[in-house]
DNA sequence: CTTGATGTATTATTTAAACTAATACACTTA
DNA sequence: TAAGTGTATTAGTTTAAATAATACATCAAG
């Protein structure tokens, strides 16, 4: 389900934030399913709870899943994930990117078709769930 | 020129680099312009050389400047730039962008207006150059 | 040819962040 | 009640970032 790399310099709660976002993103985790307990998820991949702990706080305040004490943490609903503040940074993001694929030459065209080809092969596979 | 951020949690080598390409890609740095040199930021910063050093030895890499040993670090002109590997980068940035935005919502539609009007905004800004 | 500026490299040290470890507590469910 | 959950705290270790002090090769100017 989750795999870390050990080469890859980055920190394990980024990697894990990561991999958790696509399972989510990807829906490979639905609405309201649980996710793996903070001890759980821990000794499966034989690191820290505090660790697990850390990356489930940020998704937490990202928007992508929700906690209960006692209960455990699951996905979040999406209305939950739809706030102004993550949109915000996404945009920003998207500024940023743009400027460098402009910066390198891409043309308006070449830089939207490749958003069409992404949207489309997301779909479709959306459409196999 | 430059400020740095001292409550931001990445390292001052990462805040240098991206100042450096914003500056770059907005064109406010011209082609072949010097920039200034690994000492003079590093007083300028009050910051140790090394870290200027790696930041500009990133730069490089990324072809956003070249350096001649015992004349200085200039802007690299676009044709160093566009390089198949960073290109690959960007696109892969890209999917993950999208596939956030898709999933918190927004439509194709929508985001490719965004696109536009990035694109169109940064049009304007460099014609005013 | 000397001088001062440049990029580059190396080694050692300090500082900050990430990670581990061990507990503790409040809550939920069976 | 017992076992599992999220959460919090404190301490220690490990790793990365940043500093510090040099050294060397190159280039341009005097």
């Amino acid at each position: 389900m989750l795999q870390l790399d050990y080469r890859d310099r980055r920190p394990l709660y980024e990697q894990i934030k990561e991999k958790m976002k696509e399972l989510i993103i990807n829906g490979i985790l639905k609405q309201d399913e649980r996710i793996p307990s903070v001890r759980e998820l821990a000794q499966l991949l034989t690191i820290n709870p505090n660790t697990i702990q850390k990356a489930y706080k940020d998704l937490e305040v990202e928007g992508f899943i929700y906690s209960i004490r006692g209960r455990g943490s699951f996905v979040a609903p999406l209305n939950d994930v739809i706030n102004q503040t993550r949109l915000n940074e996404l945009t920003k993001d998207l500024e940023k990117l743009i400027a460098e694929m402009m910066y390198v030459g891409l043309t308006k065209e070449q830089i939207i078709s490749s958003v069409d080809r992404i949207y489309k092969e997301r779909q479709d596979k959306m459409e196999d769930d």
